[in-house]
RNA sequence: GUGAACGUAGCUCAGUCGGUAGAGUUCAGGAUUGUGACUCCUGUGGUCGCGGGUUCGAUCCCCGUCGUUCACCCCA
């Protein structure tokens, strides 16, 4: 125990006991994406670092303590991505996927963050994120949280719930930037909330500490400092979710933590995992292709949280289970090994989609049985020298469903095998 | 980064007011010389997270460290 090697910290395997969870989710989100036309992108999983400095923020907490950092051997500063966005925009430009055009995208993959592990929360973590460029008008902001929506409609969730908010021009953010730092600066603040009234004022409004509330009960509104345009945007926005039956709450505190965004900014929460209930969340933005290089382009995006998502598929449990092999192969007697690999090669031709186990490793006939039961599988095979010799195979039901009525053992050829087996519903 | 609780067999846990550990389960074998699921028997499996201190003696007490969990912070 001493000399093992542990998971650094913060980087769980995802055990095959899980892996239902993550294929149905991943299947899900994959085919809603498709039929809203996403096409999938896979970036790098590390970018030079000044990629995500520039895109992310140079003072969010992301990028100043959170970024697995480390350089190159000629010397370069590179990262492991602790998100999507900063990414897929650089792909974009660097080619030339924007010129004109409209691009939906998705992506899915590790994110890295240095942050103390805690549930909901791992250092390595997955996301599944989509981006749309190209689009200013706010019917592809409707049309994104419908399409949300859909998932945890798709995935059988309930209790999330949709905050919305609007983060107006990056004019008129900044403009409300100041007016909330001159308030904030004539009331006492704890001692978070002072840190971050230079690095996130509007932050402060999520404080939950309940000393905070008072100050922040009387502080400027952010909704009341929104640019017409943007003003405009966030109408035309409501009335369509409204059109599309899709509830929401106007939350103005709702800031989002990275620099980038701008106008539409929204949040799908849960009370039921605890202090990490952010589900999925996202927003425009509108500049950051512009900032990092390309034409200027507008954009909108969003990123879930997989292990976030699978802890309320679990607790729901609507999973299919492990997939169980159909056939657990058994042997006795001399040369029945080698009968049995060319069976189940035989087998694997004929019928492709039947999962067989062969039993390996040797073990008494009553312990490969044992193995068998234990496999899950609808039929244990036999195969002893009696039906080697007469080139045959033994077959018996191990579970019992309203197809098996028959429970008697069965003996086949290899042929009548294969026609039984391919009529035979799993 | 801050705080709290916890680390005993592959898994779930008990235990020793300080005298180097036990159950269930798993796995292997047997009762049943080629037939699982129930039952019974036997066996494998632990430097009690790691390092140091106190002590005649530490798994137990103390300190440190690593890890886990939860909360703060931050965020998906």
């Amino acid at each position: 125990m001493s000399k093992t090697i542990q998971a650094v910290r913060g980087m769980k395997d995802i055990l095959p006991a899980q892996m239902p969870y993550w294929h149905h989710l991943e299947d899900t989100i994959r085919h809603i994406l498709e039929s809203y036309a996403y096409q999938e992108i896979r970036p790098p999983l590390v970018e030079k670092t000044e990629l995500f400095a520039r895109s992310i923020g140079e003072v969010t907490d992301i990028v100043e303590k959170e970024m697995y950092t480390f350089a190159d051997r000629n010397g370069d500063s590179l990262t492991l991505r602790p998100e999507g966005t900063a990414s897929c925009v650089r792909a974009g430009i660097e080619n030339g996927l924007f010129q004109k055009q409209i691009h939906r995208l998705w992506y899915k993959g590790p994110m890295f963050r240095h942050e103390r592990p805690q549930k909901g929360r791992y250092r390595q973590f997955y996301q599944i994120g989509a981006e749309v460029y190209g689009v200013t008008t706010p019917d592809i902001d409707a049309e994104i949280i419908a399409m949300t929506a859909r998932f945890w409609q798709q995935l059988g969730l309930k209790n999330i719930v949709l905050q919305l908010n609007s983060l107006g021009s990056i004019e008129a953010r900044k403009t409300y930037r100041e007016a909330l730092v001159n308030y904030l600066s004539q009331h006492s603040l704890d001692e978070d909330s002072q840190r971050r009234l230079q690095s996130n004022p509007l932050r402060i409004l999520d404080s939950k500490n309940p000393d905070m509330q008072t100050v922040i009960q009387g502080a400027p509104v952010l909704l009341d400092y929104l640019d017409e345009v943007s003003q405009a945007h966030f109408e035309t926005l409501k009335s369509l979710l409204a059109a599309l039956d899709i509830d929401y709450k106007i939350n103005p505190r709702l800031v989002r933590g990275l620099d980038y965004y701008n106008r539409t900014v929204f949040e799908w929460m849960t009370t039921e995992l605890g202090s990490q209930g952010t589900v999925c969340a996202g927003g425009r933005y509108d500049g950051l292709v512009e900032q990092i290089g390309g034409r200027a382009t507008p954009a909108i995006g969003f990123a879930m949280g997989i292990e976030r998502l699978i802890a309320l598929l679990e607790q729901y449990q609507k999973t299919p289970s492990v997939q169980n092999p159909h056939i657990y192969i058994t042997m006795v007697g001399d040369n029945t090994i080698s009968y049995g690999l060319r069976i189940s090669e035989f087998l694997r031709n004929a019928l492709p989609q039947l999962r067989l186990e062969m039993n390996c490793g040797g073990g008494s006939f009553k312990s490969q049985f044992k193995r068998a039961d234990k496999s899950g599988a609808q039929f244990a095979m036999i195969l002893g020298e009696d039906e080697m010799n007469k080139q045959q195979v033994g077959l018996k039901f191990l579970r019992q469903t309203e197809q098996t009525q028959t429970k008697e053992q069965l003996n086949l050829s290899w042929d009548e095998l294969v026609n039984y087996l391919s009529e035979f519903q799993y």
